[in-house]
DNA sequence: TAATAAAGTTAGACTAATCTAACAATATTT
DNA sequence: AAATATTGTTAGATTAGTCTAACTTTATTA
């Protein structure tokens, strides 16, 4: 059985080295992160890292040697998703089912993530009618593990003039979640870019009648599809 | 915050100081425990209690002085009520919403009962329509922490000829539960007392138009009310 | 290539929760 | 009251997860 803590690793790890750069590496997969990088995601010390990718090593839960790059076993990758389909399975029954936030079921899904059971898992996904999505967007995991990253870019690469629909968010913050709602943004709602003003990198945006200037720290943030991209990639809205 | 063993150890004293003897100490509230008798419930060693104890004293959870007995203070009584309180919310939720059966759900509310979040269990409370009972028949605590543990009898000391109405079941185990539903019984059931044998302490019972002889091992765990001592304690039913 | 910087490891310490084994206090019985 | 039994405590060890401080390896730059 796993620990809490050594389930808050494996999950680390399937975010830094599948979901962070899915677009980036795509298809080849260089899906190994240092020592460094996941002590500074965990906040904790690299020493510590240390000591955990030896024993989750032993535990045949990752790849790492001495000095080298850690990566998921197939073994880990499936614990990693699991930790996260009961995340975002969580966050799912929070929103839909006892009316919170989406700015509030993170935390709590943290803690909820850690309960193990097989059959719990299965018959809230059940309850809630097999959601595809958590309420911020994210793709749910099936009940093997594996999970199907919806093609999506962010509405900094959008160019001018054209439309698009938001599908999620790229940061799951309080503030951030927070500010999307009281601008009155939602997950499927139509956005055009008016304009994009190269000098600040400033995007006027249009959505439900309203007129906003936004800055990369949105645009990078909020996921989209235009209309025809949404089954060919090369589109280039 | 209290950590998941001190939660742990609140919730025990409750269950032994409050619960296990209400019938027995009506009113003039023995409610203190030894440390054998803590570290036997806990199935932890009579030294690990001394130590807990010691810490618990320190967080004002509980009086206790070296050589002497353990019990609740104001502060570590509500808080062993609300991990109760949570406890018997979420086995409701399982049993109501998830359909389990009422022999899966105290495991499962065992690792629910320790996240802590006021505003999810009032949530939680109100999207079960403020249940006052759980699955088992026991009281819930209310958001206070304040219970009324109703008055009831152990089918045991029902006379013969007597009818009465199951409210709930004394022994929790997976074993007992599957045996109550394997001859058909379940709470609100009205049980009549045909015949009680007094040399083997047999009881045969008859309910739903069947008859059945039962043991101790099973009268002294079916809690009951006859129809007169609904409202009074001095009923001889 | 040698010097420097960055990344990673190891040793030793700490805390919480547990154990065993030896000891001490209290309660019960003769 | 003394002997015995029961109950409870203490000291010392263990494990998981963390830290700091010192050290080592690998990468980058001059
Ligand atoms: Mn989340
Ligand atoms: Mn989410
Ligand atoms: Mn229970
Ligand atoms: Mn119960």
């Amino acid at each position: 059985m796993l620990s809490f803590t050594e389930e808050n690793y494996l999950k680390a790890l399937v975010q830094l080295t599948f979901f962070e750069n899915s677009r980036q590496h795509e298809g080849q997969g260089k899906s190994e992160v240092g020592v460094n990088r996941l002590a500074a995601y965990l906040d904790v010390k690299p020493a510590t890292v240390s000591d955990m990718a030896r024993k989750l090593k032993v535990k045949e839960l990752v790849d790492y040697e001495k000095y080298g790059k850690i990566s998921l076993t197939e073994l880990g990758k499936k614990e990693g998703m699991m930790v996260i389909r009961r995340h975002r399975l969580w966050e799912t029954f929070l929103y839909q089912k006892l009316d919170f936030n989406w700015d509030e079921i993170h935390e709590l899904a943290e803690e909820l993530e850690h309960i193990h059971s097989i059959k719990l898992m299965n018959r809230l996904d059940q309850f809630l009618d097999f959601p595809s999505f958590d309420p911020h967007g994210d793709a749910i995991p099936d009940e093997n593990g594996e999970i199907t990253i919806p093609f999506r870019r962010t509405l900094s690469e959008v160019k001018e003039g054209k439309k698009c629909k938001m599908i999620a968010v790229n940061d799951n913050s309080i503030e951030f979640l927070k500010y999307v709602d009281k601008i009155g943004l939602k997950i499927e709602d139509e956005i055009e870019v008016l304009k994009k003003e190269d000098f600040d990198a400033l995007t006027t945006i249009q959505f439900k009648q309203k007129q906003l200037v936004v800055s990369p720290k949105f645009t990078d943030n909020i996921f989209v599809l235009c209309a025809t991209c949404l089954n060919a990639k090369e589109c280039d809205c």
